[in-house]
DNA sequence: ATGCAAGTTCGCATTGAGTGCAATATAGCA
DNA sequence: TGCTATATTGCACTCAATGCGAACTTGCAT
């Protein structure tokens, strides 16, 4: 019970958040606002987050997560490049809410406004990146380290780019079309024909 | 000569704070600690650099700029992906001084142990991503837009991996050598056939 | 029910980053 | 020598973030 109003209050303060960033920008919108938005005291404010960028990012990268589980259950046989594919594909298709969520978009908008959002942004990715090596390396012993870490940043590196095109643009079609568009896109950057 | 004043009194500054960070550590250091030792006030810092972080990394991405620089200089009909190992060559033998740089090294620490500094260095990684893939749309017109970004993802992520190996690793077998095996796991990484 | 243990909330005080403003100093130049 | 542009700096201020300690809540065992 007390771990189901810890995520309660968790939540709200992210919606308090999302929403003050929306409405007044990211720095003219104070943690003390945010607070008092979430009906909280400033000082609590930090036992959830270490601060106010944390907070667009709190969620923990899922589709690392999806990732980094595909690619521990792959056969081992199985081209690693296809394996991230096949990753790709799943999240697309998962979690859509996530990459419709108007909280992913707005987060994309402040990673490219605001410096500092912009820096947490790239080493949430950075760690995508090192997540994904890693379990490439496990996986398939056969790869060199840094073989596995290219692999993953170029995956990711594109996944980034085509999932940042994909959501800020407005002409973006159904969902199913910039999944497919995500992954060829995605498919060219690792050098895969199929 | 106002310039040269300018330039002299920021390599103080970065030398100061190398310094204080080296010997007291990155969160114990206060930027009026800084300040005193290279002699200016506390406030004209802010007019040569950001933040304490930006300290760390002002000197500009040199080896980003080669590379953009190559890129720019390669033939049309070149394989983009050996154009960028052509860079990583250069790069690792030509700015030896830089990689082993103790500057470079303390950087690389603190990346390690400081969340504020890691984040500074995944953004100047991403940036230096964006740059070259940037490079590589504007040399190989013929390319993705994911493909260019996918491509610059797996170069930059591979060669950062390698560096930081060899920069922390003390068992990492001769410079010749080193520069071998990056060259060659970027190389596999970016599905290059050699 | 009572009381103990653990965890949560939150106010208060403090440090330090970073900014705006205005005064002063200094270099470059007519 | 003045005049202008730029640099330096102090001062005051806002805000992020942390430590501390007090009040409160919850879960559990007696």
């Amino acid at each position: 019970m007390r771990e189901r109003k810890r995520n309660e209050t968790r939540e709200r303060i992210v919606r308090a958040g999302v929403e003050l960033f929306a409405s007044k920008g990211y720095d003219e919108t104070t943690v003390a606002d945010i607070a008092a938005a979430a009906d909280i005291g400033t000082r609590t404010f930090f036992g959830y987050f270490a601060g106010k960028d944390a907070l667009l990012f709190g969620a923990g990268s899922s589709r690392t997560e999806l990732a980094v589980r595909i690619i521990g259950e792959a056969a081992p046989d199985e081209q690693p490049a296809r394996v991230l594919l096949r990753a790709l594909d799943e999240a697309s298709t998962d979690s859509d809410e996530d990459l419709v969520n108007e909280r992913a978009v707005l987060r994309l908008r402040l990673v490219g406004s605001v410096p500092a959002v912009r820096a947490r942004g790239a080493l949430a990715q950075l760690e995508g990146v090192k997540a994904i090596g890693d379990a490439l390396l496990t996986r398939f012993p056969a790869l060199d380290a840094a073989q596995a870490s290219g692999l993953a940043g170029a995956f990711v590196g594109a996944s980034a780019a085509a999932v940042q095109t994909v959501l800020l643009d407005a002409t973006a079609g159904t969902p199913a079309e910039r999944a497919a568009r995500i992954h060829s896109a995605v498919a060219a950057g690792l050098g895969v024909v199929e």
